[in-house]
DNA sequence: ACAGACAGGTCCGATAACGGCTAGACACCT
DNA sequence: AGGTGTCTAGCCGTTATCGGACCTGTCTGT
């Protein structure tokens, strides 16, 4: 049973769904709705509650780690790939061809990018913290503007202004 | 080092390939040249000439078992398919069905298919000994007549007509 | 010197397309 | 019933194609 439910949040309203299992996606509906609600999704927060109170935390700077049961799908080097990217501490940003050598594919580069813009938990699965080798943003799912937010937030750890 | 050489046969002209380590190739070269002799391949039969032998034998009705070493190049499924067709007796016939369920892959008849059609040593490894489930030939490198031919000689065992 | 812009080059996974298949469902004939 | 044929929908490893949230070197203009 998948249950889903939306948040507000500085960087606009979320969508968040679930099972028993853990969090499966947390989507920025804003605009192009990258993922709808389908047709055997549950409304409600039952499941979700604990990941939205640690989510409203993080965005107010009193949170740094997120401690939450995850479940998201994905090919095996996709999963490795998400793992690798929950070791970057809060606060530190690295290159897509340092995360390839961290998952010993030292020239998967390019494919470490593509697997990180199919990251279903932005912000609790850190992609934002992925950089490019010369710095430039490069890219983020929910548009560049918030994955500059977060970093933000991460360097200043002051709650982010409401958009 | 690879050393290849021709050799004639009631299936038409024959072109082998090997090098120490064994037989690599065995390819019907007749019109459309599924393989032609690369740069550094060297003219020779010192290492094939007991193949050569063998196959002369087999055609003429004398042999039913290849000796010699083989050294066929190919993913780890394929190398499983090729030695289980090694394991079909002189004369039988299985179907692609048949041989999956013997690579413990119940299901994968077609893969099977697809890597008994790339197999490189035609005759010795004997594709032409899986048919369809249905009793049909349904295909062959080297042209379906080649095939029938094949069935046929070992059948009778009785030298094929020159073609 | 030194940022910043800008192609190319390359590489790697994801995805789609392709068979040397087959069991099952149906429609027809004896 | 049984036999035969056509058609359909799954199945599975290979191969080809694609597309990109990269990277590096070069070329600008300060």
């Amino acid at each position: 049973m998948v249950q889903y439910s939306y948040m507000k949040s500085p960087v606009g309203k979320l969508l968040l769904t679930g099972t028993e299992a853990g969090l499966k996606l947390i989507s920025f509906p804003k605009g192009k709705q990258t993922c709808t609600p389908e047709a055997d999704w549950q409304k409600g927060d039952n499941l979700l509650r604990e990941a939205i109170r640690q989510l409203d935390a993080y965005f107010t700077g009193r949170r740094k780690i997120f401690d939450l049961a995850l479940d998201p799908e994905g090919t095996p080097f996709q999963l490795n790939v998400w793992q690798a990217l929950r070791d970057i501490p809060y606060g530190e940003t690295i290159s897509y061809g340092e995360l390839a050598r961290r998952i010993g594919n030292p020239r998967s580069s390019r494919a470490v990018g593509a697997a990180n813009g199919s990251n279903p938990l932005p912000i609790v699965i850190p992609c934002h913290r992925v950089i490019g080798a010369s710095g430039k943003l490069t890219g983020y799912g929910g548009g560049l503007e918030i994955k500059k937010a977060l970093l933000t937030l991460e360097q200043q750890q002051t709650p982010l202004p409401l958009t």
